[in-house]
DNA sequence: ATTTGTGCAAATCCTTTGCAGATAA
DNA sequence: TTATCTGCAAAGGATTTGCACAAAT
């Protein structure tokens, strides 16, 4: 079975106060402040048996080669904007049943567009 | 701007007659049947520029390393199913609007589970 | 004529793996 | 103890790029 180590510990700990859906390499520079010595293949390993586990989620976006991770606190969904390259939660439930012939365990949303704060300006993106 | 050329066509054509959501790999199988010196990298370029162009769409799953792509006839989502890895495409529309506080262009939806043939005995999958 | 696209091979990028030592159970 | 995990370096696989030639406008 899995085993509980350090590394482990602090990088669901970088997920779970991350709210910006970081990749692999950006949960790597953070983990190096707290251990200096981690690894790039400990991160991956850790975020594959993570994601295995159900704890985090994986996301991959067309057009980005990386994948990025979230830890979902509250089930949500995700909007990306083309311009600024954020991804904001999107706090929807999809309680209406669509009724499909299979049988649907988990369920992913994203939306695709243009973010308020670049609309009103771009001010900050 | 963007050239017609012979090689563009075939990969486009290919993506319309194909309801699988063909990797570049397969694409690439079958483009050789039409143009056998075609290369793995105009392929690439090829369906790079499509996504641009917003053509077709480009489609990662959480554990898979490649993308697939697919050729949206009408506006569609999917089901990916977890045993048989096969994506089906899914008739439903979205049109609940959902307030959300950014400018929407696109909606994609996932959805995970297992796929009814799977479910009653896994006969063809 | 000029610009964009293609094929080939080599390069790049993200991710995975082999291995020997370290660590958790 | 012993099975799993880590760090390092090297390998891997999918995608991209440089270049000279070919094709499109």
């Amino acid at each position: 079975m899995l085993r509980k180590t350090k590394q482990r510990e602090v990088i669901l700990d970088i997920l779970k106060e991350s709210r910006n859906h970081p990749t692999a390499e950006e949960i790597y520079i953070k983990a190096k402040m707290f251990m200096p010595k981690i690894s790039l293949s400990t991160i991956y390993r850790a975020l594959k048996s993570l994601v295995n586990e159900g704890k985090i989620i994986e996301i991959k976006l067309q057009g980005e080669s990386y994948s990025r991770y979230d830890y979902p606190l509250k089930e949500h969904q995700h909007f990306y904007c083309r311009k600024c390259k954020r991804i904001f939660d999107i706090d929807i439930s999809l309680d209406g049943d669509f009724e499909l012939p299979h049988k649907v365990e988990e369920f992913r949303a994203l939306f695709i567009g243009v973010c308020n704060d670049c609309l009103k300006g771009g001010l900050r993106c």
